[in-house]
DNA sequence: GTCTATAAATCGATAGAC
DNA sequence: GTCTATCGATTTATAGAC
Protein backbone atom coordinates (compact mmCIF):
# COMPACT_ATOMS: atom_id res chain seq x y z
CA UNK A 1 0.00 0.00 0.00
CA UNK A 2 1.16 3.33 -1.28
CA UNK A 3 1.92 5.93 2.03
CA UNK A 4 -0.94 8.11 1.80
CA UNK A 5 -0.29 11.97 3.05
CA UNK A 6 -3.29 14.17 4.54
CA UNK A 7 -4.75 15.21 1.66
CA UNK A 8 -4.64 11.89 -0.16
CA UNK A 9 -6.23 10.52 3.03
CA UNK A 10 -9.10 13.45 3.29
CA UNK A 11 -9.90 12.35 -0.86
CA UNK A 12 -9.80 8.86 0.01
CA UNK A 13 -12.42 9.11 3.18
CA UNK A 14 -14.59 11.53 1.07
CA UNK A 15 -14.77 8.82 -2.01
CA UNK A 16 -16.60 6.35 0.65
CA UNK A 17 -19.06 8.99 1.29
CA UNK A 18 -19.56 10.73 -2.00
CA UNK A 19 -20.19 6.72 -2.82
CA UNK A 20 -22.60 6.55 -0.05
CA UNK A 21 -24.57 9.76 -0.51
CA UNK A 22 -23.70 11.07 -3.15
CA UNK A 23 -21.40 14.41 -3.24
CA UNK A 24 -24.17 17.12 -2.70
CA UNK A 25 -25.33 15.31 0.61
CA UNK A 26 -21.97 14.53 2.16
CA UNK A 27 -20.65 17.81 4.37
CA UNK A 28 -17.21 19.03 5.07
CA UNK A 29 -17.98 17.92 8.88
CA UNK A 30 -19.15 14.19 7.50
CA UNK A 31 -15.61 13.66 6.41
CA UNK A 32 -14.23 15.49 9.17
CA UNK A 33 -15.83 13.82 12.06
CA UNK A 34 -14.92 10.04 9.41
CA UNK A 35 -11.51 10.88 9.65
CA UNK A 36 -11.67 12.09 13.58
CA UNK A 37 -10.86 15.63 13.70
CA UNK A 38 -12.13 19.16 12.94
CA UNK A 39 -14.37 20.23 9.89
CA UNK A 40 -11.85 23.64 10.15
CA UNK A 41 -8.75 20.95 9.41
CA UNK A 42 -9.43 19.75 6.19
CA UNK A 43 -8.66 23.28 4.99
CA UNK A 44 -5.18 23.01 6.31
CA UNK A 45 -4.24 20.45 3.08
CA UNK A 46 -7.22 21.67 0.62
CA UNK A 47 -8.90 24.40 -0.46
CA UNK A 48 -12.36 23.10 -1.12
CA UNK A 49 -15.11 20.60 -1.16
CA UNK A 50 -15.25 21.37 -4.61
CA UNK A 51 -11.62 20.25 -5.13
CA UNK A 52 -11.87 17.01 -3.59
CA UNK A 53 -14.77 16.30 -6.30
CA UNK A 54 -12.55 17.63 -9.07
CA UNK A 55 -9.25 15.34 -8.20
CA UNK A 56 -11.55 12.40 -7.71
CA UNK A 57 -13.43 12.46 -10.71
CA UNK A 58 -11.00 13.97 -13.15
CA UNK A 59 -8.01 11.28 -12.20
CA UNK A 60 -10.11 8.48 -13.25
CA UNK A 61 -11.47 9.96 -16.51
CA UNK A 62 -8.31 10.95 -17.42
CA UNK A 63 -6.85 7.10 -16.66
CA UNK A 64 -9.96 6.06 -19.20
CA UNK A 65 -8.62 8.01 -21.74
CA UNK A 66 -5.17 7.03 -21.88
CA UNK A 67 -5.83 3.18 -21.55
CA UNK A 68 -8.78 4.09 -24.22
CA UNK A 69 -5.45 5.59 -26.43
CA UNK A 70 -3.56 2.43 -25.96
CA UNK A 71 -6.47 0.17 -27.01
CA UNK A 72 -6.95 2.02 -30.07
CA UNK A 73 -3.63 1.86 -31.30
CA UNK A 74 -3.48 -1.73 -30.58
CA UNK A 75 -3.51 -4.24 -33.62
CA UNK A 76 -6.34 -6.12 -32.27
CA UNK A 77 -9.35 -7.00 -34.21
CA UNK A 78 -12.88 -5.68 -32.83
CA UNK A 79 -13.84 -8.63 -30.49
CA UNK A 80 -10.58 -8.21 -28.81
CA UNK A 81 -10.54 -4.14 -28.56
CA UNK A 82 -14.23 -5.01 -26.57
CA UNK A 83 -12.38 -7.27 -24.35
CA UNK A 84 -9.39 -5.06 -23.77
CA UNK A 85 -12.17 -2.23 -22.83
CA UNK A 86 -13.87 -4.70 -20.69
CA UNK A 87 -11.30 -5.63 -19.16
CA UNK A 88 -10.32 -2.09 -18.17
CA UNK A 89 -13.00 -1.35 -16.86
CA UNK A 90 -13.09 -4.30 -14.44
CA UNK A 91 -9.56 -2.93 -13.76
CA UNK A 92 -10.03 0.54 -12.90
CA UNK A 93 -13.37 -0.71 -11.01
CA UNK A 94 -11.67 -2.87 -8.93
CA UNK A 95 -8.94 -0.01 -7.97
CA UNK A 96 -11.20 2.65 -6.93
CA UNK A 97 -14.72 1.21 -6.74
CA UNK A 98 -15.79 4.47 -4.71
CA UNK A 99 -14.35 6.89 -6.77
CA UNK A 100 -16.84 5.15 -9.98
CA UNK A 101 -19.90 5.96 -7.97
CA UNK A 102 -18.20 10.15 -8.04
CA UNK A 103 -17.36 9.71 -12.05
CA UNK A 104 -21.06 8.09 -12.64
CA UNK A 105 -23.40 9.71 -10.46
CA UNK A 106 -21.33 13.57 -9.72
CA UNK A 107 -19.89 14.93 -12.29
CA UNK A 108 -22.67 17.30 -12.76
CA UNK A 109 -21.41 19.26 -9.91
CA UNK A 110 -18.29 20.00 -11.66
CA UNK A 111 -17.63 23.66 -12.10
CA UNK A 112 -14.51 24.85 -13.58
CA UNK A 113 -13.42 21.75 -15.09
CA UNK A 114 -16.99 20.63 -15.85
CA UNK A 115 -16.47 21.08 -19.90
CA UNK A 116 -13.17 19.57 -19.64
CA UNK A 117 -14.76 16.35 -18.64
CA UNK A 118 -17.41 16.20 -20.79
CA UNK A 119 -15.03 16.65 -23.53
CA UNK A 120 -13.23 13.25 -22.15
CA UNK A 121 -16.35 11.56 -21.60
CA UNK A 122 -17.51 12.50 -25.63
CA UNK A 123 -14.25 11.39 -26.75
CA UNK A 124 -14.44 8.11 -25.10
CA UNK A 125 -18.05 7.28 -26.15
CA UNK A 126 -16.52 8.25 -29.59
CA UNK A 127 -14.18 5.78 -29.52
CA UNK A 128 -15.66 2.86 -28.42
CA UNK A 129 -18.67 3.66 -30.97
CA UNK A 130 -15.81 3.87 -34.07
CA UNK A 131 -14.59 0.23 -32.75
CA UNK A 132 -18.16 -1.13 -32.93
CA UNK A 133 -18.67 0.48 -36.21
CA UNK A 134 -15.50 -1.09 -37.43
CA UNK A 135 -16.28 -4.48 -36.11
CA UNK A 136 -19.99 -4.28 -38.22
CA UNK A 137 -18.19 -3.24 -41.30
CA UNK A 138 -15.52 -6.04 -41.21
CA UNK A 139 -18.05 -8.72 -40.12
CA UNK A 140 -16.60 -9.31 -37.02
CA UNK A 141 -19.59 -7.89 -34.69
CA UNK A 142 -23.59 -8.38 -35.46
CA UNK A 143 -25.28 -5.88 -38.01
CA UNK A 144 -27.81 -4.97 -35.64
CA UNK A 145 -28.26 -1.23 -33.62
CA UNK A 146 -24.90 -0.09 -32.40
CA UNK A 147 -25.98 2.85 -30.82
CA UNK A 148 -27.70 0.01 -28.62
CA UNK A 149 -25.07 -2.34 -28.55
CA UNK A 150 -22.93 0.52 -27.42
CA UNK A 151 -25.00 1.68 -24.65
CA UNK A 152 -25.68 -1.60 -22.72
CA UNK A 153 -22.06 -2.43 -23.15
CA UNK A 154 -21.51 0.64 -21.23
CA UNK A 155 -24.26 0.74 -19.21
CA UNK A 156 -23.75 -2.67 -17.70
CA UNK A 157 -19.58 -1.49 -17.77
CA UNK A 158 -20.73 2.52 -15.66
CA UNK A 159 -22.70 -0.02 -13.39
CA UNK A 160 -19.62 -2.43 -11.82
CA UNK A 161 -18.99 -0.41 -9.08
CA UNK A 162 -22.35 -1.49 -7.91
CA UNK A 163 -22.27 -5.08 -7.61
CA UNK A 164 -18.41 -6.31 -7.61
CA UNK A 165 -17.29 -4.35 -4.43
CA UNK A 166 -15.93 -7.70 -3.12
CA UNK A 167 -14.67 -9.62 -6.17
CA UNK A 168 -11.41 -11.70 -5.63
CA UNK A 169 -10.63 -12.62 -8.61
CA UNK A 170 -10.53 -9.75 -11.62
CA UNK A 171 -9.45 -12.13 -14.59
CA UNK A 172 -12.43 -14.38 -14.41
CA UNK A 173 -14.82 -11.62 -13.93
CA UNK A 174 -13.53 -9.93 -17.26
CA UNK A 175 -13.68 -12.92 -18.68
CA UNK A 176 -17.41 -13.65 -17.23
CA UNK A 177 -18.66 -10.73 -18.45
CA UNK A 178 -17.03 -10.77 -21.84
CA UNK A 179 -18.84 -14.26 -22.36
CA UNK A 180 -22.15 -12.39 -21.62
CA UNK A 181 -21.93 -9.29 -22.87
CA UNK A 182 -20.12 -10.54 -26.78
CA UNK A 183 -22.42 -13.89 -27.00
CA UNK A 184 -25.86 -12.87 -24.48
CA UNK A 185 -27.61 -15.32 -22.67
CA UNK A 186 -29.13 -17.54 -24.91
CA UNK A 187 -27.73 -21.16 -25.82
CA UNK B 1 -52.86 14.11 -21.17
CA UNK B 2 -54.68 13.65 -17.70
CA UNK B 3 -55.40 16.35 -15.87
CA UNK B 4 -52.70 17.51 -13.32
CA UNK B 5 -53.32 18.85 -9.85
CA UNK B 6 -51.30 21.09 -7.99
CA UNK B 7 -49.92 18.51 -6.56
CA UNK B 8 -48.91 16.11 -9.25
CA UNK B 9 -47.71 19.30 -10.92
CA UNK B 10 -45.03 20.19 -8.04
CA UNK B 11 -44.00 16.36 -8.08
CA UNK B 12 -43.65 16.28 -12.00
CA UNK B 13 -41.57 19.69 -11.68
CA UNK B 14 -39.50 18.04 -9.02
CA UNK B 15 -38.96 14.81 -10.97
CA UNK B 16 -37.33 16.79 -13.24
CA UNK B 17 -35.03 19.05 -11.30
CA UNK B 18 -34.20 15.67 -9.61
CA UNK B 19 -32.73 14.20 -12.65
CA UNK B 20 -30.76 17.07 -13.37
CA UNK B 21 -28.73 17.62 -9.89
CA UNK B 22 -29.90 14.60 -8.07
CA UNK B 23 -32.22 15.49 -4.92
CA UNK B 24 -29.68 16.56 -2.29
CA UNK B 25 -28.96 19.35 -4.65
CA UNK B 26 -32.53 20.35 -5.60
CA UNK B 27 -33.99 23.03 -3.08
CA UNK B 28 -37.73 23.97 -2.63
CA UNK B 29 -36.58 27.03 -3.82
CA UNK B 30 -35.37 25.58 -7.02
CA UNK B 31 -39.17 23.79 -7.48
CA UNK B 32 -40.85 26.95 -6.81
CA UNK B 33 -39.18 29.32 -8.88
CA UNK B 34 -39.20 26.52 -11.56
CA UNK B 35 -43.56 26.81 -11.10
CA UNK B 36 -43.37 30.69 -11.07
CA UNK B 37 -44.15 30.67 -7.41
CA UNK B 38 -42.19 31.39 -4.04
CA UNK B 39 -40.88 28.20 -1.59
CA UNK B 40 -43.70 28.58 0.66
CA UNK B 41 -46.44 28.00 -1.68
CA UNK B 42 -45.70 24.94 -2.25
CA UNK B 43 -46.16 23.85 1.53
CA UNK B 44 -50.05 24.42 0.58
CA UNK B 45 -49.94 21.02 -1.32
CA UNK B 46 -47.29 18.83 -0.20
CA UNK B 47 -46.33 18.38 3.22
CA UNK B 48 -42.51 17.91 3.05
CA UNK B 49 -39.40 17.88 0.29
CA UNK B 50 -39.19 14.03 1.56
CA UNK B 51 -43.25 13.61 0.44
CA UNK B 52 -41.88 14.39 -2.99
CA UNK B 53 -39.06 11.50 -3.12
CA UNK B 54 -41.53 9.13 -1.66
CA UNK B 55 -43.94 9.86 -3.66
CA UNK B 56 -41.61 9.43 -7.22
CA UNK B 57 -39.66 6.14 -5.94
CA UNK B 58 -42.27 3.96 -4.13
CA UNK B 59 -44.95 4.26 -7.30
CA UNK B 60 -42.69 3.10 -9.85
CA UNK B 61 -41.27 0.39 -7.18
CA UNK B 62 -44.60 -0.77 -6.89
CA UNK B 63 -45.08 -0.12 -10.31
CA UNK B 64 -41.79 -2.77 -10.95
CA UNK B 65 -43.56 -5.06 -8.46
CA UNK B 66 -47.29 -5.70 -9.92
CA UNK B 67 -45.55 -6.29 -13.34
CA UNK B 68 -43.15 -8.79 -12.41
CA UNK B 69 -45.80 -10.50 -10.70
CA UNK B 70 -47.77 -10.91 -14.01
CA UNK B 71 -44.50 -11.80 -15.63
CA UNK B 72 -44.27 -14.56 -13.12
CA UNK B 73 -47.78 -15.95 -13.27
CA UNK B 74 -47.70 -16.25 -17.04
CA UNK B 75 -46.76 -19.09 -19.01
CA UNK B 76 -44.41 -18.02 -21.05
CA UNK B 77 -40.63 -19.88 -21.78
CA UNK B 78 -37.69 -18.16 -20.02
CA UNK B 79 -36.17 -15.95 -22.82
CA UNK B 80 -39.65 -14.66 -23.51
CA UNK B 81 -39.95 -13.77 -19.81
CA UNK B 82 -36.59 -12.18 -20.13
CA UNK B 83 -38.44 -10.39 -23.01
CA UNK B 84 -41.14 -9.09 -21.43
CA UNK B 85 -38.78 -7.90 -18.43
CA UNK B 86 -37.04 -5.73 -21.04
CA UNK B 87 -40.41 -4.79 -22.50
CA UNK B 88 -41.64 -3.54 -18.88
CA UNK B 89 -38.23 -1.46 -18.44
CA UNK B 90 -38.47 -0.04 -21.63
CA UNK B 91 -42.23 1.38 -21.23
CA UNK B 92 -41.72 2.65 -17.73
CA UNK B 93 -38.64 4.68 -18.67
CA UNK B 94 -40.68 6.28 -21.37
CA UNK B 95 -43.63 6.70 -19.56
CA UNK B 96 -41.31 8.63 -16.67
CA UNK B 97 -37.60 8.68 -17.90
CA UNK B 98 -37.23 11.76 -15.13
CA UNK B 99 -38.46 9.45 -12.16
CA UNK B 100 -36.37 6.51 -13.14
CA UNK B 101 -33.11 8.86 -12.45
CA UNK B 102 -34.57 9.22 -8.56
CA UNK B 103 -35.35 5.25 -8.72
CA UNK B 104 -31.85 4.79 -9.34
CA UNK B 105 -29.88 7.53 -7.72
CA UNK B 106 -31.89 9.02 -4.76
CA UNK B 107 -33.54 6.22 -3.01
CA UNK B 108 -30.78 6.26 -0.31
CA UNK B 109 -32.07 9.60 0.87
CA UNK B 110 -35.39 7.98 1.44
CA UNK B 111 -36.30 7.94 5.23
CA UNK B 112 -39.75 6.29 6.51
CA UNK B 113 -40.02 4.00 3.11
CA UNK B 114 -36.64 3.22 2.86
CA UNK B 115 -36.86 -0.53 4.23
CA UNK B 116 -40.03 -0.80 2.04
CA UNK B 117 -38.50 -0.01 -1.07
CA UNK B 118 -35.18 -2.08 -0.23
CA UNK B 119 -37.60 -4.86 0.33
CA UNK B 120 -39.41 -4.36 -3.14
CA UNK B 121 -35.76 -4.26 -4.93
CA UNK B 122 -35.03 -7.06 -3.33
CA UNK B 123 -37.80 -8.92 -4.40
CA UNK B 124 -37.33 -7.55 -7.59
CA UNK B 125 -34.07 -8.99 -7.78
CA UNK B 126 -34.85 -12.32 -6.34
CA UNK B 127 -37.82 -12.74 -9.01
CA UNK B 128 -35.46 -11.89 -11.60
CA UNK B 129 -32.35 -14.37 -10.85
CA UNK B 130 -35.49 -17.03 -10.68
CA UNK B 131 -36.13 -16.67 -14.11
CA UNK B 132 -32.53 -16.50 -15.01
CA UNK B 133 -31.96 -20.01 -13.51
CA UNK B 134 -35.30 -21.70 -14.32
CA UNK B 135 -34.04 -20.95 -17.99
CA UNK B 136 -30.72 -22.76 -17.53
CA UNK B 137 -32.16 -25.88 -15.62
CA UNK B 138 -34.27 -25.98 -18.77
CA UNK B 139 -31.58 -25.65 -21.10
CA UNK B 140 -33.60 -22.07 -22.52
CA UNK B 141 -30.28 -20.61 -20.87
CA UNK B 142 -26.81 -20.40 -21.42
CA UNK B 143 -24.96 -22.17 -18.26
CA UNK B 144 -22.01 -19.42 -17.95
CA UNK B 145 -22.25 -17.14 -14.83
CA UNK B 146 -26.02 -16.40 -13.61
CA UNK B 147 -25.13 -13.59 -11.44
CA UNK B 148 -23.36 -11.93 -14.43
CA UNK B 149 -26.13 -12.56 -16.44
CA UNK B 150 -28.79 -10.82 -14.20
CA UNK B 151 -26.55 -7.67 -13.19
CA UNK B 152 -25.54 -7.27 -16.61
CA UNK B 153 -29.08 -7.42 -18.16
CA UNK B 154 -30.52 -5.20 -14.73
CA UNK B 155 -27.71 -2.40 -14.75
CA UNK B 156 -28.78 -1.98 -18.85
CA UNK B 157 -32.28 -1.46 -17.79
CA UNK B 158 -31.90 0.65 -15.07
CA UNK B 159 -29.53 3.25 -17.28
CA UNK B 160 -32.21 3.34 -19.69
CA UNK B 161 -33.48 6.88 -18.74
CA UNK B 162 -29.85 8.09 -19.23
CA UNK B 163 -29.94 7.60 -23.23
CA UNK B 164 -33.72 7.16 -24.42
CA UNK B 165 -35.62 10.28 -23.60
CA UNK B 166 -36.07 10.74 -27.00
CA UNK B 167 -37.28 7.35 -28.58
CA UNK B 168 -40.04 7.60 -30.82
CA UNK B 169 -40.86 3.92 -31.43
CA UNK B 170 -40.64 2.21 -28.16
CA UNK B 171 -41.53 -1.41 -29.68
CA UNK B 172 -39.12 -1.35 -31.84
CA UNK B 173 -36.56 -0.34 -28.91
CA UNK B 174 -37.36 -3.71 -27.02
CA UNK B 175 -36.73 -5.59 -29.96
CA UNK B 176 -33.31 -4.21 -30.69
CA UNK B 177 -32.73 -4.38 -26.61
CA UNK B 178 -33.88 -7.65 -26.30
CA UNK B 179 -31.55 -9.01 -29.48
CA UNK B 180 -28.65 -7.31 -28.23
CA UNK B 181 -29.00 -8.47 -24.59
CA UNK B 182 -30.00 -12.23 -25.21
CA UNK B 183 -28.10 -12.55 -28.34
CA UNK B 184 -24.58 -10.72 -27.64
CA UNK B 185 -22.53 -8.83 -30.53
CA UNK B 186 -20.96 -11.39 -31.98
CA UNK B 187 -22.18 -11.99 -34.99
C1' DG C 1 -53.70 29.63 -2.88
C1' DT C 2 -49.95 32.76 -2.86
C1' DC C 3 -47.53 36.06 -0.60
C1' DT C 4 -43.83 38.34 2.93
C1' DA C 5 -41.31 37.54 6.83
C1' DT C 6 -38.81 34.80 9.61
C1' DA C 7 -37.55 30.87 12.67
C1' DA C 8 -34.19 27.28 13.55
C1' DA C 9 -30.79 24.51 11.73
C1' DT C 10 -26.96 23.66 8.85
C1' DC C 11 -23.82 24.70 5.14
C1' DG C 12 -18.76 25.91 3.34
C1' DA C 13 -15.14 28.44 4.72
C1' DT C 14 -12.03 31.68 7.58
C1' DA C 15 -9.47 33.88 11.74
C1' DG C 16 -6.55 33.27 15.12
C1' DA C 17 -4.96 30.69 19.48
C1' DC C 18 -2.10 26.88 20.66
C1' DG D 1 -1.62 20.65 12.10
C1' DT D 2 -5.57 20.82 14.94
C1' DC D 3 -8.40 23.35 17.66
C1' DT D 4 -12.51 26.82 19.15
C1' DA D 5 -15.29 30.26 17.59
C1' DT D 6 -17.75 32.34 14.25
C1' DC D 7 -19.16 34.60 9.75
C1' DG D 8 -22.36 34.92 6.09
C1' DA D 9 -25.10 32.40 3.17
C1' DT D 10 -28.49 28.99 2.53
C1' DT D 11 -31.57 25.27 3.94
C1' DT D 12 -36.48 23.34 5.14
C1' DA D 13 -40.41 24.70 7.05
C1' DT D 14 -43.95 27.70 9.54
C1' DA D 15 -46.94 31.94 10.82
C1' DG D 16 -49.98 34.99 9.46
C1' DA D 17 -51.58 38.79 6.06
C1' DC D 18 -54.15 39.16 1.84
Amino acid sequence: MKQENRKDEIIHTATKLFKKKGYSAVTMRDIAKSMGIKAASLYNHINSKQEILTNIIISLAEEFTDEMNNILKSDLNSIDKLKEIISLHVKITSENTNGMASLNNDWMHLEEKLDYYLSLRHKYEEDFREIINEGISKKEISNSNSEIMLFSMLSTLRSLYLWTPNQKDINELANSLSDVLINGVKI
